[in-house]
DNA sequence: ACCGAAATGTAGTTTTATTACCTAATTAAG
DNA sequence: CTTAATTAGGTAATAAAACTACATTTCGGT
């Protein structure tokens, strides 16, 4: 049930079941994890109030080998910066929390995703994408930045792709679509009924279908390639702020997938975007 | 020099200026970091054909106040998966390697900017955009796709913010320009000379002008409050992958600070359009 | 209240890391 | 070219930490 790889999230999910020393240890853990990862078995049994053995019992019970190994997951796990039990953000958070936590959940949130990369699927987009006469981003609210930002990520490797937010244009292009023809769609839901009556329309026609998308929703059933992203309930509660950036990073791995297909040929071809650029700035300077 | 804060590039950064011994060492942990993290001193000695107390001695060289301490840190810092000596994306990578590559600096950069949070001009842009009467994103290129992004965000906690990619429309805008407004510029280099000129135009209303930028550029120069972003040149050589994503969440954290800021009032209305959206939706589910 | 099972602690053993010291290598001066 | 000085590296002893086996306690059931 728990696939969590998180161990303070782990810990914390089995206060519940835990026995008496078992909590203490935890509490102490919890309590101050960055300095658990410092101190050695005693300290912290001191510090939790119980017997070493006790505390080695504790780490067993959470899949390590023991002490050592324990800590070394537990570094880990702090790094992503979920040192915050609760990673949403709280009412009361000063200026130096809140953004921290909002870090720390984007960072949870590409390191969750980059363990749960759909390899597979990934490869067949490049596929489609590669060889596309032409590729068309949709999508609608948040996912209509994201739609735009792969526009102009693909244009600039010299993919003709474009990016659309009314759903009149896509709907005009998705039913005059043709062979070589690439319809991208994003969503993070995949149950934004205007985007997938756009995909519908679009896989009746000859072009292809790919969406980024939660699994087993409606937008993945009319796909021809799905690339399916988690959605994570609890942070993302009202505003859908992890979810874009993956989809963003997706993006990231689908426009460089293109350029590495194509070869050594493409990079000539940024350089020159990167000078016809440099007009534009008052110095020299990288976009 | 190196403030670099990932162990990893730390000791290759280090390699010409270490002596027999300590070069064995870190040719051993750099061959397989992630054993190196899991043997103990004695199995990483014989691993690297030195002694014990060499490997120590080693450990120290770098900040560490023993092996066990540094074995931490190394933890520490192959978890943002820099394990890629060369972390930019080859030619030849697989399809198993190259998104990985490609979270990894995405992750990477978070947490380097999340290290070098700029607290304090985070909350002062708070206090202009929480009193904004209007808030204006201009962005161009990439971060036209992030202004787009901010635009949606904020108006989703019930700002008045619009987003135009337009340089025409931003002269327009900026040129009108009265109390109340406030005009947030985004841009990688802060040198990209139509932005630039905006922002010079807005200054010289009585409108706030702020930046999402690089520090010491023109466009920071000219700017009321300026969020800094460092810009990692070897990662976003031809494109700039990794600094939007950090444009992106600082623009969260903004949004965020001006919700709390505004207090617990901002929940039913968020509440609310979720709602409002369901109604495009085939079946329950947040945005 | 007594028995048995589970939980916790104690003490001893083993493993691991550190320190102090010694030897070999290297370099610069005579 | 030798030799003294200095540094690098290794050996072995010491100290620290973690683990194991076993003893004791605690708790639930009868």
């Amino acid at each position: 049930m728990n696939t969590d790889s998180n161990l303070l999230t782990q810990i914390s999910a089995a206060l519940p079941t835990l026995n008496k020393s078992e909590t203490k240890v935890a509490d102490a853990i919890l309590r101050n994890p960055e300095a658990a990862t410092r101190s050695s078995i005693a300290v912290l049994a001191t510090d939790a109030g119980v017997s070493e053995p006790s505390v080695n019992r504790f780490c067993k019970r959470f899949g390590a080998n023991g002490f050592p190994d324990f800590k070394l997951r537990l570094a880990r796990s702090l790094v992503a910066g979920v040192k915050y039990m609760s990673r949403a953000v709280e009412l009361d958070d000063g200026v130096d929390v809140y953004p921290k936590k909002l870090f720390d959940n984007t960072i949870a949130a590409l390191l969750l995703a980059k363990e749960h990369l759909p390899t597979a699927a990934l490869d067949r987009a490049v596929d489609y994408l590669a060889q596309a006469r032409r590729i068309y981003f949709f999508g609608l609210g948040t996912s209509a930045a994201v739609a735009a930002d792969a526009e102009h990520k693909f244009f600039r490797f010299n993919v003709p792709a474009m990016a659309y937010t009314d759903p009149l244009m896509q709907r005009m292009l998705a039913a005059g679509a043709g062979v070589g023809d690439v319809f991208c769609f994003i969503s993070h839901t995949g149950r934004t009924r205007p985007i997938v009556e756009v995909a519908e329309l679009a896989k009746q026609s000859e072009a292809a279908v790919m969406a980024i998308t939660a699994p087993n929703s409606p937008l993945a059933a009319v796909s021809h390639c799905v690339i399916e992203t988690r959605v994570s309930e609890d942070t993302d509660a009202y505003l859908p702020m992890t979810s874009r950036i993956v989809q963003l990073v997706l993006l990231d791995v689908l426009a460089t997938g293109v350029a590495l297909r194509r070869g050594e040929r493409l990079l000539p071809h940024l350089a020159r975007i990167k000078d016809s650029l440099k007009a534009t700035r008052t110095d020299e300077a990288s976009n």
